[in-house]
DNA sequence: ATGTAC
């Protein structure tokens, strides 16, 4: 077991420092942060985190944590973790977390900030009547067919949600997978998953998920900002919402199995949060299985939220044409090829609380947005800033950045600091509507219980992890 | 994140 207090960290630039091998590591941490940014992330265990992880058997290079890092189950949130199938390389649930497919896309509109202004209010009421948010169950779409039909949106997430008439093609070219993966079990997907996962297809959720209208208020890379249809004063809407119930108990039954199966493997971990088996293993299997079943609710949940936040958008404003930029999970597991120590291998890359990355150019972007790279949608901490970062092409950590602020304050904390009703007024008073369920769950959103999300973004810029596109300052936010 | 514990 790695303590905390044995670790050090190594300067090897400014944004990035080296947590030596020692112990049982089988690799070193890689950890990137700012001066600014290095308290924040040693102030919890997650440090502690990084070192666990490098233990992992089949882990190459490093074990990863962005600028945003922060404490989470087994794996640090903002953690990337990469393994060689084909040499014993491990997958665990903790390395993705309990969101599966946890996620961020971002809707372009062609009005400007002062255009949409007169219609705001009722563009916010009528997005609060047709979000469903909060915990416990609720969705826009009642699946006609039941938990027969719940299998197909488990194979084809928002491409079967758009075959079935919620959303158009386009949408499907600008998800990332053309927003489904292929490798989807449902017969790994427990009834119990179903059950919960049945009528919440469509919901926002709770926590830090949330539906923000947001302006463009800066662009700091023209050429790619114009490819990806962002100019100042723009207006779009980023959602941020996962796979609800349905991943969080597939995230549960499945590390119970492996908890119970990894002695069989020899696999030895020390903390049994990383309880993980092979890849190539029936239940490695069956654990990718169920995520990618859940991976693809949850790309059908954002596709569905899309058509109620275009209809909403189309009564209140007289305007329709809100354009998907694009889509992009942050909490998943995904078998990627990359090149380690001169050789191409089959690595499977945990990504949780970090987000992909590709490069300009790579044979996955869509065609039309290939030479800026791949769009990275950053939400900030709620009443802050977002940000469209794009891949860059030298990249790190196998192509990953960050995926948001950071928590760095406990949700306890935040509702010591301040009530959900100060909260809202001081958003109200900064300018930006806000349409809530409780006041408590404002209260744990507060920005400052969240890092900077300026100074994360621009860690990963300064370290080569991605480069930063555009800014956007919410008018309106729908909180879950 | 989560029918915020089965």
């Amino acid at each position: 077991m790695v303590t905390a207090a044995t670790l050090t960290l190594v300067e090897e630039t400014p944004y990035r420092w080296r947590l030596d091998r020692r112990g049982a590591m089988r690799v070193p941490g890689i950890v990137f942060a700012t001066q600014r940014l290095l308290p924040e992330l040693v102030g919890d265990r997650s440090l502690e985190q990084v070192a666990n992880v490098a233990t992992l058997p089949g882990i190459v290079v490093a074990s990863y944590a962005m600028p945003d890092v922060h404490w989470g189950y087994g794996f640090p949130i903002g953690g990337v973790a990469a393994t060689d199938v084909d040499d014993g390389g491990v997958v665990s649930p903790g390395g993705v977390g309990f969101d599966i497919s946890c996620g961020v896309r971002l809707l372009v509109s062609p009005l400007l900030r002062h255009e949409l202004r007169p219609h705001l209010a009722d563009l916010m009421d009528a997005l609060s009547r047709r979000i469903p948010r909060g915990p416990g169950p609720g969705g826009v779409w009642h699946l006609s067919g039941g938990l027969r039909e719940l299998e197909e949106v488990l194979r084809g997430g928002a491409r079967y949600a758009v075959e079935r008439g919620h959303g158009v093609p386009r949408d499907l070219s600008r998800c990332e997978d053309q927003g489904a993966v292929d490798e989807a079990n449902p017969a790994q997907v427990s009834v119990r998953a179903l059950q919960r996962g049945l009528g919440q297809v469509g919901s926002l959720g709770s926590g830090n998920h949330f539906l923000e209208v947001q302006a463009v208020d800066a662009v700091f890379d023209e050429a790619a900002a114009d490819i990806f249809g962002l100019r100042i004063d723009q207006v779009g809407v980023m959602i941020h919402c996962g796979s609800r119930g349905l991943g969080h108990q597939i995230c549960s039954d499945q590390v119970r199995v492996m908890a119970a199966s990894m002695w069989r493997y020899g696999i030895s971990v020390p903390d049994p949060q990383l309880a993980c088996v092979p890849v190539r293993s029936p239940e490695g299997a069956a654990y990718l299985g169920a995520m990618a079943a859940a991976a693809n609710y949850g790309r059908a949940n954002r596709q569905l939220l899309t058509e109620a936040t275009r209809e909403a958008f189309g009564l209140a404003t007289g305007t329709s044409g809100l354009d998907l930029l694009y889509d992009v999970s942050h909490n998943l597991a995904k078998l990627e090829r990359h090149p380690v120590d001169g050789t191409e291998r089959v690595l499977c890359v945990h990504r949780k609380g970090a987000t992909r990355a590709l490069p300009p150019l790579h044979p996955e972007l869509p065609p039309d947005l290939a030479r800026a790279g791949q769009p990275v949608l950053v939400p900030g901490s709620m009443g802050t800033a977002s940000y469209v970062l794009a891949g860059t092409r030298d990249g790190a950590a196998f192509h990953s950045t960050c995926h948001g602020a950071g928590r760095v304050m406990s949700r306890h904390a935040a509702l010591r600091a301040i009530t959900g009703r100060e909260l809202r007024q001081e958003l109200e008073s900064a300018g930006i509507a806000v349409r809530g369920t409780t006041q408590r769950g404002l209260a744990e959103e507060a920005p400052f219980a969240y890092k900077d999300v300026d100074e994360v973004v621009g860690c990963c810029e300064l370290a080569g992890l991605a480069r930063r596109v555009a800014r956007l300052r919410p008018l309106g936010v729908v909180k879950g």
